[in-house]
DNA sequence: TCCAATAGTTCAAGAGTATCGAACTATTGA
DNA sequence: TCAATAGTTCGATACTCTTGAACTATTGGA
C-alpha cells in the first residue's frame, strides 16, 4: 500500500498557504481546470501536457497541503477535487475573486 | 540622487505576482498596517519591529514590484501607500477578500 | 498467474531565491 | 561639516524549485 494522502482540516488551512499555492501560474491553471470540469480529473489530465511527471506531482502535493484540493486514489490514478466550498466558508469571497481574476486574465 | 522607485502600471500587474507578494506572512502584515493606518507609513514603522533592515527593504521591493504599494521618498524616509483602489478595479473583490481573511485569522 | 503498461511518488543534483550582517548612500538637523 | 537616520546594495549561507532517473502500486491482457 502506498502512503495515504494527507489533507489538512479546513480549520488548519492558512491564508498564506492558500495564496502561496495559488501564486504559481501552473497551479492556478490546474485549479481552474479542476473547477471548470465538473467531473474529477486525474493529475496528468489537469496539468500542462508537456510538464514532467515529477513536477506535476510536486505541484499537486503543494495544492493538497495548502488545502486547495482533495486527492483520492481510484485504481491506478489519482482523482482531484477542489475544496472550493469549504474554502469559501473559511475565506469568504477569496476563491471566487481569484478564479474570476484568473479567468479575466486568460479566458 | 538615488535610483528612483519603479512601479508597474496597474495594467501590467499580474494576479500571480499579487498572490505571491501576499503569500508571505510578513508582507501580509505590512499591507494590513498600511491599509488600517490611513496616514502613509515609512518602511520601518510598517514592518515587524525586530526585523533586519535589509529584509524589510527586500519585502518592500517585492510589494512594489507586484503592484501592491506605491513608495515615495519624503526626505530621509520612504512612505508607502497601498494601491488597493487600483487593484480593486483590476481584480474585483480580491483585496477585500484577502484583507478580511487576514483580519479574521489574526484580529 | 505473470508481465507489461500506466499513473504517480521519491530521490538527488543543479539552479534559483530568501535571509540577514556589513558596508554603503542620501537626507536632515545641529 | 558632521553625526544621526532611513533605506539600499552586496555577499554568503540556507532553503526551495525543477527535473531526470529509479521506484511503487494497480490493472488488463496473454
Amino acid at each position: 500500500m502506498q502512503r495515504p494522502f494527507v489533507h489538512p482540516a479546513i480549520s488548519d488551512v492558512t491564508l498564506e498557504g492558500v495564496l502561496y499555492a495559488l501564486s504559481d501560474p501552473v497551479r492556478l491553471q490546474i485549479l481552474r481546470r479542476l473547477v471548470t470540469q465538473k467531473c474529477p480529473m486525474n493529475c496528468q489530465a489537469a496539468a500542462p501536457a508537456e510538464m514532467p511527471k515529477s513536477s506535476v506531482s510536486h505541484h499537486f502535493q503543494i495544492m493538497r497541503e495548502a488545502g486547495l484540493i482533495r486527492s483520492e486514489r481510484r485504481g491506478v490514478e489519482v482523482v482531484n477535487i477542489p475544496r472550493c466550498d469549504e474554502l469559501s466558508k473559511r475565506f469568504p469571497g477569496l476563491m471566487k475573486a481569484v478564479l474570476d481574476a484568473a479567468g479575466k486574465q486568460k479566458p
